[in-house]
RNA sequence: GGUCCCGUAGCUCAGCUGGAUAGAGCAGCUCACUUCUAAUGAGCAGGCCUCAGGUUCGAAUCCUGACGGGAUCACCA
């Protein structure tokens, strides 16, 4: 049993609470004591004094005794103000080491659900950046911490391989390529196949430039500007309309569409051609990032998915169907609008296919919880695709969650890929670990370790300061990156937190032999020691606070607390010289199991550990 | 304009279902490596927790309303 559960067992007990048929397990509120009193932990007794009909300084004494004869593991207490600080007994402390040491697995009991998670989710039009970072790392961390809280998961991603966007890319390697290819350029897939989108927007720039010059489009814009607006603002604003209605490069993308959804054997030929130069590229990027997918869907499988299911449902009456053929659904009765799930044409909306591919999924896995990971401009979509699924009555619809992250901004604003601040995935991580290795070479510690091994050391600490500093920040919130500034590898980052992991193997090294467990005699445990056990000891509900809230910062903040704590415990004793036998087993023993949950914990945000640095 | 998210030190962020004097890191200034890895530790300095009300024994935390920032409100995805 828990202490927490022993002392709210004994509260119940004292208040005779059972006899009132309540129970007050969940007024306990226990946190461990402040540096600047006496105790491990305090238990607030205000919730209490009510009931006590006594002072809250006169109900913690009370309770204070009753605790102290009723609690095995409590030495003895002490009242400040209403906070009632308890001393557990040095047995507690070698109890929490020993249960530890023999059971290196996180003891959280299996959910038996199954879940999936879908992230990263890219266009195969241009390569990805430093938005699908987070996205990437958010996904991949969450996944690890619902797995590693006793679920079953299952990692997924739709890959948008279809549409105008992709079709720009593939019309300017047709009319400008020369046949270029990866091997050919010696350019990764993905990045290739950017180039020739950037390639087809400066070309639609110059020939919208062209347009707007001439006859037909001075004559356009003499028909619907409005008073008093700049040209520049109305060629600005005219764009879209441009594209579809006059654009020679438009109406070529629009008729290389219709093609690819005629099935036309040349572009589709063309098309998996180009899409297999992005998949190669992505792989490699992915591989970098440590991350990998059970299950893919692609948009050119599921894009016409969903349009049965309205059908179906229409004939109940879940949807309605305007005059001129389009469907709707009315959400104003949770707040929304009325929503298009069908075209007029009869074709589908973005909408339509995730009703689909919600449907389709549940029937592959039968998961009961779905976590999109997209971006938080998509908020109000997922929220109405949840509504929706939910006025269906389908049996998931409970269970979806929309895990929605703020976007990552540059210190100059929001990144914008026609301006060319995107940060590019593949260039941010070559430079982190660029600048790993830069500190490192500064170091002799890594004099005479081989080449090969530091490479690997490097690309290590590199990735560990990126993933970290990405989510150690909660994910709603939106954040910013200074590409200039690269990223901190001193104080609360990823490198600190495996130094602390470095410093214990090298101890475990200097040591050789296998470790004695640990059986008892140290009878002086410091304070310090029973910080770290107190971290350790609450890591399991870390984790289920983490799942519970789709959370990766909880864990990095517990990871950076563990390490913070570790370094000063490594700074004020001896472990190898400890004073005695007892203390020096206690402490090997102790540094083995921090060691353990250092590197799960970081694991849990798909961070590697190194064993030198 | 409607809806949603965010607002804590110069900067980047913690602060759990309300609990003791609001915490870290970076940047700035001191100090500590013949020692188990100094990518470390100890210290100094830095705060009308955006503002105003309300609930409470107690509010950075909950509620309401302002203000500031962002997103979204397409027969785009």
């Amino acid at each position: 049993m828990t202490l927490k559960a022993s002392i709210a067992s004994a509260i119940n007990t004292f208040f005779h609470s059972e006899r009132e048929g309540i129970d007050l397990s969940n007024k306990i509120v226990l946190n461990s004591t402040r540096k600047e009193f006496d105790g491990d932990y305090t238990l607030v007794v205000f919730p209490f004094s009510k009931m006590a009909k006594k002072s809250p300084q006169d109900t913690a004494e009370a309770i204070g005794e009753y605790l102290k004869e009723n609690v095995e593991i409590i030495e003895d207490f002490n009242v400040i103000k209403g906070f009632l600080n308890l001393s557990l007994k040095q047995e507690h402390w070698t109890k929490v080491l020993t249960d530890l040491s023999t059971s290196e697995e996180i003891t959280i009991p299996k959910k038996d659900k199954k879940v999936i998670v879908e992230f990263s989710s890219p266009n195969t039009n241009k390569p990805l950046h430093l938005g699908h970072i987070r996205n990437i790392l958010l996904g991949w961390s969450i996944s690890k911490i619902l797995k590693s809280a006793g679920y079953d998961v299952l990692n997924t991603q739709i890959v948008n391989d279809r549409g105008i966007a992709v079709c720009k890319s593939m019309l300017a390697w047709q009319l400008y390529g020369d046949g270029e290819t990866p091997e050919s350029s010696g350019i990764k897939g993905d990045h290739l196949i950017g180039k020739y989108y950037v390639i087809f927007s400066k070309k639609i720039k110059e020939e919208y430039a062209q347009w707007q010059k001439s006859e037909e489009g001075s004559r356009v814009k003499a028909e619907q500007i409005k008073d008093g607006e700049e040209a520049s603002v109305f060629f600005k604003r005219y764009e879209n309309t441009y594209f579809n209605e006059y654009s020679k490069l438009g109406l070529q993308a629009k008729e290389m569409l219709q093609k690819w959804e005629q099935n036309d054997t040349e572009i589709r030929a063309l098309w998996k051609k180009m899409n297999d130069w992005v998949y190669a590229g992505f792989e490699i990027t992915y591989n970098n990032l440590g991350v990998h997918f059970d299950k893919l869907y692609y948009e050119s499988d599921t894009y016409l998915l969903g349009k049965d299911i309205i059908e179906e449902e229409l004939k109940v009456n879940q949807f309605y169907k305007k005059d001129d053929g389009s469907v709707w659904m009315d959400l104003e009765d949770v707040g929304l609008d009325h929503k298009l799930v069908l075209r007029s044409d009869g074709t589908s909306v973005y909408m339509t296919q995730d009703i689909g591919t919600a449907e389709k999924r549940y029937e592959n896995h039968g998961a009961e919880k779905m976590i999109y990971v997209v971006g938080n401009e998509q908020d109000y979509h997922f929220k109405a695709l949840f509504e929706i699924l939910k006025k269906l009555g389908r049996p998931y619809a409970d269970g979806l969650y929309h895990l929605s992250y703020g976007m990552v901004d540059l210190p100059s604003g929001r990144m914008k890929s026609r301006e060319g601040t995107v940060v590019d995935a593949d260039d941010l991580m070559n430079e982190v670990i660029g600048e790993a290795a830069k500190n490192a070479s500064e170091r002799e510690i890594q004099l005479d370790i081989p080449e090969a091994e530091k490479t690997e050391i490097n690309r290590k600490v590199g990735m560990a300061a990126l993933k970290y500093f990405i989510l150690k920040v909660n994910p709603k919130k939106r954040m910013v990156f200074d590409p200039k500034e690269s990223v901190d590898m001193k104080g609360d980052t990823g490198p600190y937190i495996q130094n602390a992991f470095v410093r214990i193997q090298s101890i475990l090294r200097n040591y050789g032999d296998e470790i004695p467990t640990y059986t008892k005699g140290y009878t002086d445990i410091k304070e310090i020691e029973k910080e770290l056990l107190v971290l350790l000891d609450g890591y399991p509900r870390v984790i289920e606070e983490a799942a519970a809230q789709y959370d990766p910062s909880q864990i990095a903040s517990f990871s950076y607390q563990l390490a913070k704590t570790y370094h000063r415990f490594y700074n004020d004793v001896r472990i190898l010289k400890a004073e005695s036998e007892e203390a020096k087993s206690f402490r090997l023993n102790l540094c083995r199991v921090i060691g353990i949950k250092l590197a799960h914990s970081m694991d849990l945000l798909g961070v590697e550990m190194p064993e030198k640095m």
